[in-house]
DNA sequence: ATGAAAGCGCTAACAT
DNA sequence: ATGTTAGCGCTTTCAT
């Protein structure tokens, strides 16, 4: 820049108004700006975004914190913050917790001394002292997926509860009265509404029946869905249809009714809590409910945006899914 | 650190000297950094990164560019990348480029301006002279899973070409004859190289046919593929097994097959370059190909951070993917 | 063992 | 319309 400006027999300040686009109006001459603008293509200016950030206070990049970026759900979304926030002109720092609360405070105290403008994350138990530190520091910070109950922030999520219970009616409404749920016992309010809409819902038609709900601890899933389809094959009441209350149970779920030899949907029809997009290698019927990813992620972005910009409501969304059918 | 000076009647530079761990041997006393690392702990110090960046001249964050990181694929080397960037204490801007290549060099262009201290990059067609700013630049580099042939840089692949060949003489050796392929007709040599595999073992079998290969555009895949397995279906001379060149291309060929009631492995087998992790709700036999994602992945950042830290010889790896076989 | 001061590359008041 | 200057928060060399 100074390189520019001597060239020029120029400031370092006018080149820096030129540069950096403020030279709007009558600030500087047309004349002045056009041989900046040259001249700096000329000797290849590259502006060094680090010494910006260190002056205007603002770094331009938002700090994302998911559970697991390989995770198809959360790729995706990551992939819709991604893109809206390239729009916005801000880059993404990225960051996965793998459920663990120390890896999420590494990711929150790494981002927040890079001076990130802004964090989106997907909330871990018992996070709420590491999402505090966020607050404390005044940082706009938007929760996707799940939510913090008792934290004053924003957050963008799906309507689990009310999702779940519609799925639950229709396949009750098509005739199914033995309907299994096969759902992870992990403390997430994401994952206790799906059970619970499921559950009210049974109930409402008298039709609740606990040897039909199989908590399954995550450490140990491959083993204790195996062991809950077994369970469900025998039941003595013959069972309609099994709700997988996520991508991942679903799919070893789904494994092991094969290897049980339980045919889909002629014996039970299945429901899984997730679009997959490799359901049509499996040919047969499922019901599915398909989670908002790409307005969530967008939305999430927006909200983080505007309080960037000096918005100060927190606004806390709730959207909808939508019930599907595959083939 | 101003502060933190100030209450204990220091100055700015010893503080730094100990906050940033180089206050080694006899340099300060252990007096002081006791005092200070104490005063810091109650001040609720944090460093400001960007500051540190500006002045050492690293920003201790890497670039990752790569298609789509809600791709399966991208998404695991993506989360891999990350995981080892972290135990080297660098973080990771993550960008996709849709295979475009204005986005590439949009990516390029950004990451350089962040003074990031190296890059890994899928390359995109087309986008050579784009990677040529940031070897212009001395920066650190890395290619994953492809690579431009002219590029003086390293790179990291697996060797598509190899096994592509072995998975169909295993095939012909299990007794196929008519092995069909359907491939993108993109110009990678990722891709190239899977069908040339194919292409090479079936002629030294002498049982290569055109008519066995289908070519599948990148943009009009749904209908072309559907067309692709009407045309096997059809073919006078009964088709044994079809070979899909990449995960989408396999979900959309056996969806296909399924329409198209073809009975696998009854009527025809089915081969995958790439593992899909949901390959067991399809209750078929799959040969597929595994590449080694997480080798990839752990071996671009270490490659990187050696280049990092000075070393200057470039590396070329060519990894071998495994065979397999679900069920 | 510690202090003082320059400087990283840029922005933004304030002068002129 | 353009120049001057003081930082931004940290590191690092050179004094002391």
């Amino acid at each position: 820049m100074q390189d520019i400006a001597d060239k020029l027999g120029l400031s370092k300040g006018t080149v820096s108004l030129v540069l950096s686009g403020k030279a709007r109006g009558s600030r500087v001459s047309e004349e002045t700006c056009r041989k900046v603008r040259q001249t700096a293509e000329e000797m290849n200016y590259q502006p060094n975004e680090i010494a910006r950030s260190l002056s205007t206070g603002k770094s331009m990049s938002i700090g994302v914190i998911v559970t697991d970026i390989s995770n198809e759900f959360f790729g995706n979304l990551t992939f819709h913050i991604q893109e809206q926030a390239k729009k916005y002109g801000y880059t993404v720092i990225t960051t996965n917790t793998n459920e663990s609360l120390e890896e999420f405070n590494d990711a929150v105290t790494n981002l927040l001394n890079k001076q990130i403008d802004g964090i989106i994350f997907v909330p871990v138990v018992g996070g709420e002292k590491v999402a505090e530190k966020i607050i404390k520091r005044h940082l706009p910070v938007v929760q996707v997926d799940r939510y913090f109950p008792d934290m004053k922030a924003s957050y963008i999520i799906v309507d689990n509860y009310k999702v779940s219970a519609e799925i639950t009616e229709l396949l009750i409404k098509k005739g199914n009265r033995r309907i299994a749920v096969v759902c992870y016992d992990i403390d997430l309010n994401a994952l206790r509404e799906r059970r619970q809409g499921y559950i009210d819902t049974m109930n409402r038609y008298g039709l609740l029946d606990t040897t039909l709900i199989k908590d399954i601890n995550y450490e140990d899933q491959e083993e204790q869905i195996k062991q809950a389809i077994i369970d469900l094959k025998n039941n003595p009441d013959k069972v309609d249809a099994i709700f997988f209350c996520s991508r991942r149970v679903f799919i070893t779920g789904v494994k092991h009714m094969h290897r049980e030899g339980i045919k889909i949907p002629e014996d039970m029809e299945v429901l899984c809590f997730d679009k997959i997009d490799s359901f049509s290698i499996a040919n047969i019927p499922i019901h599915y409910i398909e989670q908002p990813i790409g307005e969530m992620g967008k939305k999430a972005v927006d909200i983080l945006i505007e309080q960037i910009n000096g918005a100060n409501d927190i606004k806390q969304y709730v959207l909808d899914a939508e019930i599907k059918h595959s083939i």
